[in-house]
DNA sequence: CGAGTTTGACCCGCGC
DNA sequence: GCGCGGGTCAAACTCG
């Protein structure tokens, strides 16, 4: 996303009113009243950003399900390729009881992908999804230079949820984590969730979606909203002058 | 000392 | 049948 061209977009004319020469010279009341005025502009401005949001949201919901709907799509043109004959496989062991006696196979049901993007710093292929993992193996494959990892779900015993994580090979920063199975017991803890890019359920490849995805991290989203508001609000002198005088103002009722 | 991680070995399915 | 590659196991190791 190009910051510069976001920049004309959200710029945001306040409108106040230039400041008087000498603040000592403003009666109380009407310090009060701009101040009220302020206020209610800023609680304006939080509905707006608030609706902002949520039609971010509705939006990304959206272009989630037109990219499923896509890559299902593309994946039926595909019929005779290798990888999606041993899937096929996969899948329909899941119906039937012919399984290996020695090593049942894997019924893969509910499966998930998640991208997330970390920090280039980040070296840790860590996902954060509240779920206590154990890991219990790593590979590097063929296809990615990037190791990856096994994790089982180690919360409660009998949980099957495994996790595989790796890095993606078009963007280092994403983290993929496929999700096979589903929990059986509550989610642990809440609090320590990242937000991931997508927390819905895509049984695609995520190649195609990591691409797209890096430029709507709903964090660093909103965190450039604020940013962007912030920076919008700081230059206008105006903005500025007001706050200085609500502030001063607020002195004023303290002494 | 227990829980989690690392890592080499092993298993198994698949393509040739 | 053989080799390759992904997935799993388990002993050794690390860490709190």
């Amino acid at each position: 996303m190009d910051t510069s061209s976001r920049d004309k977009s959200f710029a945001i004319d306040l409108n106040t009113n230039p400041p008087p020469q000498n603040i000592n010279s403003i009666p109380h009341e009407m310090m009060d009243e701009e101040l009220i005025r302020m206020k209610e502009e800023n609680k304006k401005l939080t509905t707006m950003l608030t609706t902002l949001c949520e039609n971010y949201n509705y939006l990304q919901t959206h272009l989630i399900e037109l990219l499923q709907k896509h890559n299902s799509e593309e994946e039926n043109s595909k019929l005779l390729s290798r990888k999606r004959k041993a899937e096929d496989d996969h899948y329909c062991c899941a119906n039937s009881e012919e399984v290996s006696p020695k090593r049942p196979r894997e019924i893969r049901t509910n499966v998930s992908t998640v991208c997330v993007k970390t920090t280039p710093s980040d070296q840790s292929a860590v996902v954060k999804d509240g779920y206590h993992w154990r890991k219990y193996g790593q590979k590097v494959t063929r296809d990615n230079p990037s190791p990856r990892a096994y994790y089982k779900c180690s919360f409660a015993p009998s949980c099957p949820v495994k996790k595989k994580v790796q890095r993606s090979v078009e963007n280092p920063s994403v983290l993929v984590a496929t999700y096979e199975g589903e929990h059986n017991h509550p989610l642990p803890s809440q609090a320590q969730v990242t937000a991931p890019l997508i927390n819905h359920n895509v049984t695609t490849n995520p190649t195609f979606l990591n691409k797209f995805m890096e430029d709507i991290d709903t964090t660093s989203l909103q965190q450039d909203l604020v940013a962007q508001m912030a920076h919008s609000l700081t230059r206008n002198p105006n903005f500025t002058a007001a706050v200085a005088a609500a502030i001063s103002g607020n002195f004023f009722e303290y002494d």
